[in-house]
DNA sequence: TCCTAAACGAGACGGTACGTCTAGTCTTGCT
DNA sequence: AGCAAGACTAGACGTACCGTCTCGTTTAGGA
C-alpha cells in the first residue's frame, strides 16, 4: 500500500497552483470538460500531485470553490428578519446564475450526486455552515416574536432555501431562479405567528 | 452532414433492448459506472444502433425511465389538498429514495446539469406533466375554497415540491427526503385562505 | 445458403454504373480509400447489388480495369525482337506509373498479395494472355533466329518483364520504372544466339 | 498539436512485447488478419502505446521484422560469381515463400504500395542495404573480370533480384518462386565478358 | 396484357476495429 | 522526500465500414 503523503512537506505553491488552474478552467470551459490532464497541464504541476493530494476533480473543484469563497457565511441582521432573508435568497441565487461560483458549483452538485465523499465535503464546508447561520438568525426572529414558535428552525431553513435550489437544479431557467427570492413572502405567510388561532 | 435516420425503419426489437439494458444497468451500477458499449453488449446490439437514435447516456436512460414511468401523472384528488398533496409528495420522495427508477432519475439529472438538450427533454417529457397536474388539483382547490387565491398555482407547486427535491440533491438522506412530505403541512399554513386580515 | 442469383435477369445498367464508379473512385482517391459504400452510393446502388456480384472491392475493381483496358494484349510485330520488346516494355511501364489504370492496378495487385481468388483472377484475365501474346512473339523471333533456342520462351518472358514490375513493385520510383525498358537491351546480350559456344 | 514523445523515456519491455506479438500474429493470423487492437492485447500493453511510437500496423510489422532479419545483408563470396547469386538468389527466394518472415514481408509490401512511408522505410532498412551488399559483390566479380565492365552493376543488381521478387508478387506460386535462381545462369550469359566482339 | 418472381434501391442492423482521449499508476531524474 | 514530467496499462469514446438482412419498388419473361 501506497503510505500517506506526508503534508509538512506539502508544495503551497503547488497547490494553489493546482486550486488556481482548476477554478480558472472550470469556469471558462464547464466542469464536465476540464480534465485532470488539463489541471494539471495549466498548473505546471505533474498528475500524481493531484492525485496525491485530491481523491477526484470534483474534489479540487470544491476546494477551489471554497478558497474562492471565503469562510464567510454571516446572515444579516438588520432586524427585520422578511428583509434579511430576501436580501440572503437574492444573494445565493446570482451567485448560482452568474456568480463566478456557478459553473464551479453545478459541476460539483451533478458529481456529487454519484460521489457521496464529495458530498458530505460539499456539505461539511459549505452547505451545513450556510445553515447554522441561517438557523441561528431565525432563532433570533422567533425570540422577538417575528415568526412562529411551533415550527422548528431547521424546517424554516429548508422552506426558504428549498425553492432556489430546486429551480436551479430542474432546470427552470436563470430568470426563474433569479426570482426564486419572491416566494420568501409566500413562505412566511404561514410562519408569522398569529394572536388567532392557526 | 450525417442525413437523419429513417425511423419508419427502425427495428423495435432493438429499441426494447437497448431501453431495457440500460434501465437494468443503470439500476444494478449506477448511472455513473454504466457505459454505452456496456448497454450495447447487454442489449445484443451495436453501438452504431444507439448512436444512431440517442445522443447521449443520458438521452437513453431518460427515455428508459420515461418507459419505466409510463405516462401516468395523475394526481389524487380526494377532495381533501392536504391531505392529496402529502399523498403525491410521498409518493415523489418515495420513488426518488427506493423506487426502481432512483438510479436513473440521480444519474439523469446530474447529467443534466451539464447538458441542455437532456434537461430540457427530462422537463418536456416528466416535470413539466407532473407539474401540469399538481397545478390542475391546486386550481380546483381554490376553486373549492380550500387555497387562497391571491398566490399564483404555479408558485404554490414551487413551494410544495421544493423541500423534496431540494434535500434530495443536496444530500440530505434518505430519511430526509422521506420525510418531506410533513413540511406540506407548514407550507399550507400560509396558503389556507383567511377571513381576518392576514 | 443463398442461392445463386440468376444472371439472366441481371441489371447490365447497375452493373456499368458499379463498374464506372469504382474505376473513377479509386482513380481519384486511391484503392486504399474507396469503400464498397462509396462506390455504391457514387454508382446509385445498393450495397447488396454489390456483394451479389462480386466478392469483394477487389473483383470489383479488378473487373472495372478488364473493361478499361478491353482485350488487346497484341504484341507488336516488326520484325525487330529488340524494337518490340522496347515498344511493349515502355508502353507497360508508363501504364503502370501514369496510365488511367495505375491506382487500380497497385490496388488490385496489393489487395492480391493476401486474396488468392483475386490473385487468379487477375492472373487469368490478365497475366496470362499477356504472357501468351508476349512468348508468341518470342517464339516467332527464335524461329527467326533472332533469339537463341536453347532457353525457354517463358524464361525469356520472365526475364524481360521483370525489371519492370520489380521496380514498380519495390518502390523504385517512376522514373526508374519507366527507364525499365532500357534492360532489355542487358538481358538480349545473352539471349542472342552465337555462332562460337557460349 | 501533439509534442514527439520523449525516446529516452521509452519502455523496452513494452517495445519488446509489441514488436514479438506483432511479428507473433502476423505468422500466425497472415497480415491483413491481425489488427492493432490484437497486438496490443497481446502484447499486454495499451494501445496509445502503439500509436506513440509507430505510425500504422505495417510500421510496426515492419521493424518486427527488421529485429527479426537482424542486420547481416553480407553476401557470399567464394570467388566464383555465378555460384555466390545463386547461392544468395536461393536464400532469398526461400525466405520469401517458407521462411518465418514470409506473412511479414508480403503484408508489408502489399501495405507499402499504398503508403509512402512505409515503402521508404522498408527501402532504407532493408533493401538498399542488400543491394549494396550485392552491388559490392558485382563490383568485386567485374574487377576480378568475371562480369563485364560496361554494365553498370546497378543494373546487374535489379537483373538479377527481379525475377524472384517478380515471380513472388505476380503470384507464380512457390515452386515458381524457389526455382528463380534458375534465371541467374541466363542472366550471366550476357554479363561476362568476351574476348570476341559482342 | 397481366402475373409473378427476381433483382433492385435503400438503409437499418450486429459487429469489428479504428484512432483518440482521459483515467489513474509507475518510473525517472531533479530540487 | 516531494516534486515535474511524462510513459505506461486500461478501457470507453464516437466513427467508419463491413457484410447481412429486411423492406418496398421496379422490371422483364412466361402464362
Amino acid at each position: 500500500m501506497t503510505s500517506a503523503p506526508n503534508s509538512e512537506r506539502r508544495s503551497e505553491r503547488a497547490r494553489r497552483a493546482i486550486l488556481d488552474a482548476a477554478f480558472d478552467l472550470v469556469s471558462r470551459k464547464g466542469f464536465a470538460k476540464v480534465t485532470i490532464e488539463g489541471i494539471a497541464a495549466q498548473a505546471g504541476v505533474g498528475k500524481p500531485t493531484i492525485y496525491r493530494w485530491w481523491g477526484s476533480k470534483g474534489a479540487v473543484v470544491l476546494e477551489a470553490m471554497n478558497e474562492e469563497l471565503g469562510d464567510d457565511f454571516a446572515f444579516p441582521d438588520t432586524g427585520d428578519i422578511a428583509a434579511d432573508l430576501t436580501t440572503q435568497i437574492t444573494a445565493v441565487s446570482r451567485r448560482l446564475v452568474t456568480g463566478r461560483i456557478s459553473e464551479a458549483f453545478k459541476g460539483v452538485m451533478a458529481e456529487a450526486q454519484n460521489d457521496a465523499a464529495l458530498m458530505k465535503a460539499f456539505r461539511e464546508t459549505i452547505l451545513e455552515p450556510s445553515i447554522a447561520e441561517c438557523r441561528a438568525r431565525l432563532d433570533s426572529a422567533v425570540a422577538a416574536g417575528q415568526l412562529r414558535s411551533d415550527v422548528p428552525t431547521d424546517v424554516m431553513v429548508d422552506l426558504f432555501y428549498a425553492p432556489v435550489h430546486y429551480r436551479h437544479f430542474l432546470g427552470f431557467g436563470d430568470d426563474a431562479v433569479r426570482r426564486s427570492a419572491d416566494l420568501v413572502q409566500d413562505v412566511l405567510l404561514g410562519l408569522r405567528p398569529r394572536t388567532d388561532a392557526g
